[in-house]
DNA sequence: AAATCGGGGAT
DNA sequence: ATCCCAGATTT
């Protein structure tokens, strides 16, 4: 590695042995039960650290027990289809993490019938797996001696060395992942215990805006408490600035089904089923809801000159023919850096065939929901055809 | 280095 | 309302 090695001053191998046992012996009192910590299985602690990513704990729980009770192994998983991996992961959020675990399943069955490679490199060779997420499960399945840098230790690390500015940074990665390996250095094993406590301290003590330091097992350790004020220390630098979108869908009926449409490669949710949804410019979107604020379960019916123009859009974007005609709610969710405010608008489908239209397309029952639904969807059959 | 990719918990 | 979350991958 081309990188200047930091020697971390007072960060001695004593001084690291006292703040390993330490955290080891706060982390063995106080560390949380959660499903994947029953055992060492590769597999759970690969399918909960896939999950994990950039979700939080109390989210994953749910899906990870429905996940492990659907797909029990990386056998169950390879061979399972790609839409039924996408049914259970509905609702987490970051769909490629789910067909890139699917991909991965398929990969490790074929390539060493299902058996986890233990090296840190093996395993950051899979798809979906990073380098903090290959670390994570070799250190927690095969105690390797690898560190760990992600959402809490970034924080636990900034803290520790008062290193200031956002830790993401390029910079502040290298010396962070540099200290993460330190922890590791001094050969006492427990390495997937270690990684674990330190991640329980930044959760469950070392907070993002109120730190617990007076609870604190390694509170003498660390130079941003010795500082004074370890708040300052660890945090993010803004994030940028939120865009809002504004989408209508499209509610078609035929008997008790509604005409549904998949996702492709290039869009938001790829793979799962959504109403059509159609982008509104900015001066239909204020028009649409212009007759009066939203009144639940009650229709209003659309202004002609925007039931004209929506009707243009449908074509413009799927060559779907339709008479959009009442507003019947109103959601607003959240893609990233982008706030949506989506319109539900019954429309009328006139002469519709599947088979004409771009992409895959079904007429779906809303209560059978078998297919891989977006949160928007389940919340649109949920609240609003209901 | 910056942008992309969700959804919900916590404050 | 806003911030943040056991990141990886592409541009």
């Amino acid at each position: 590695m081309a990188d200047t090695t930091i020697d971390f001053q007072e960060w001695t191998s004593h001084h690291v042995r006292r703040f390993r046992r330490r955290l080891l012996h706060w982390f063995s009192a106080h560390r949380r039960d959660l499903p994947w910590r029953k055992d060492r299985n590769p597999y759970a602690i690969w399918i909960s650290e896939i999950m994990l990513q950039q979700t939080q704990v109390a989210t994953v729980i749910p899906y990870f027990e429905r996940f492990l009770a659907r797909f029990p192994d990386v056998h169950a998983l390879a061979q399972a289809t790609e839409e039924d991996v996408l049914q259970v992961w509905a609702g987490l959020g970051y769909y490629r993490r789910a067909r890139q675990l699917h991909t991965a399943a398929k990969q490790l069955v074929a390539q060493t019938n299902g058996r986890f490679p233990q090296r840190v490199d093996q395993l950051q060779q899979l798809p979906g797996i990073g380098r903090y997420t290959a670390a994570a499960i070799a250190s927690q399945a095969f105690d390797v001696p690898a560190g760990i840098l992600e959402a809490n230790t970034q924080r636990v690390y900034a803290r520790l060395l008062a290193l200031e500015g956002d830790p993401r940074r390029g910079l502040a990665q290298r010396i962070l992942w540099q200290f993460a390996e330190r922890l590791h250095a001094v050969g006492e094993g427990k390495a997937g215990e270690l990684n674990q406590g330190l991640m329980e301290l930044g959760s469950l003590i070392c907070s993002p805006t109120s730190p617990a330091c007076t609870r604190c097992p390694v509170a003498d350790q660390c130079s941003a408490q010795r500082n004074g004020d370890a708040a300052a220390y660890g945090t993010f630098s803004r994030r940028p600035r939120v865009t809002e979108l504004h989408h209508a869908a499209l509610l078609i009926r035929r008997g008790n089904r509604w005409l549904m449409r998949q996702n492709d490669a290039h869009q938001w949710w790829t793979g799962l089923w959504d109403f059509p949804r159609i982008e509104l410019p900015a001066e239909l979107a204020t028009a649409a809801g212009r007759s009066s604020p939203s009144v639940k379960g009650r229709h209003q019916p659309l202004p002609a000159d925007v039931a004209a123009k929506l009707q243009e859009l449908a074509h413009a974007s799927y060559t779907l023919s339709c008479r959009p005609h009442h507003l019947v709610g109103r959601l607003t969710h959240s893609v990233t850096r982008f706030r949506i405010r989506l319109q539900c608008i019954v429309a009328e489908g006139h002469r519709i065939r599947l088979a004409h239209l771009p992409g895959q397309w079904k007429w779906v029952e809303p209560s059978a929901h078998s297919l891989p639904f977006t949160s928007t969807a389940r919340r649109i059959t949920q609240q609003i055809l209901t």
